[in-house]
DNA sequence: CATGTGCATGGGAATCATTCTCACACAGCT
DNA sequence: AGCTGTGTGAGAATGATTCCCATGCACATG
């Protein structure tokens, strides 16, 4: 099916896209577009927002990296492995944990199966406040 | 904290309210808020824009109706059951089914517990072809 | 039923994230 | 070193959602 003929991307490795990438790896939790913007400024490797955008775009395309929508329809990326997974996020100071669900993987399939649907997909992703956050302000 | 005592809020029933709801009501699936608007217009059932906004978040403030956010940040609404329930949506006709998950429940809140998480909520989607869209190409 | 009070309305401006435009720079190849 | 096409950047453009604020109407009251 998903034939290769597509040629790959072929992505041009430039500072920019490095310096996200380096970015990504040394932070935990999702975070913004905007955020990650205003991060590499502050660090010196100044770079366009359009090209942070679009450089998140490429790394998600490529499955480096993984998107959330917030509430407020922010988009939040983060570094991720590239094996599927959910998230268990912090909704205090966004710490982030991935986790496997083998069952909830197969009850989506069933339930899909069920009522008729199929090419099933399914988004799952948990919110708590972690220990820290909960214990005391710090 | 969260103490009761804050007064519900006394919501005003005004004509614009009603043809939102009743709006909602007829419809199966998840629209957009512009949507919306855009279908009371025909109707003749004018509405200021920001009204179906504050109409809609009401109603979503009081559980009457679920949010889900589409991939471009565009947010969709649609009546809904009370209870605590899932989607099944059709990515190409937008039907929509409620779906209940036991399973998912609890593997959310053990997940959660393991890793010291508590205030536990999660949010789980499911996206697949319906069968009538599945069948044919239109 | 007449009246008063305050939340609700509406429409256009304001906000905000994201994308587009386009001239110019540079990564990768020869 | 020279070519070529992709990547970059600054600002404009887009689009959804919210804010502002004068006016309107729902609801309680006398």
């Amino acid at each position: 099916m998903s034939s290769p003929d597509t040629a790959p991307p072929a992505r041009r490795q430039t500072r920019q896209r490095t310096a996200v990438l380096e970015l990504l790896d040394e932070l935990d939790g999702f975070r913004s577009a905007q955020d990650l913007h205003a991060l590499l400024r502050e660090r010196g490797d100044s770079v366009g927002l359009a090209t942070v955008y679009r450089a998140l775009q490429a790394l998600v395309d490529d499955g480096l990296v993984d998107v959330l929508r917030s509430g407020e329809g922010e988009a939040a990326y983060r570094r991720c492995s590239p094996v599927h997974h959910h998230h268990l996020v912090c909704r205090a100071c966004g710490r982030t944990v991935e986790v496997a669900d083998p069952p909830v993987e197969r009850w989506a399939a069933r339930i899909a199966a069920e009522h008729g649907f199929a090419d099933v997909q399914h988004e799952l992703e948990v919110f708590g406040t972690c220990g820290s956050c909960a214990a005391g302000r710090g």
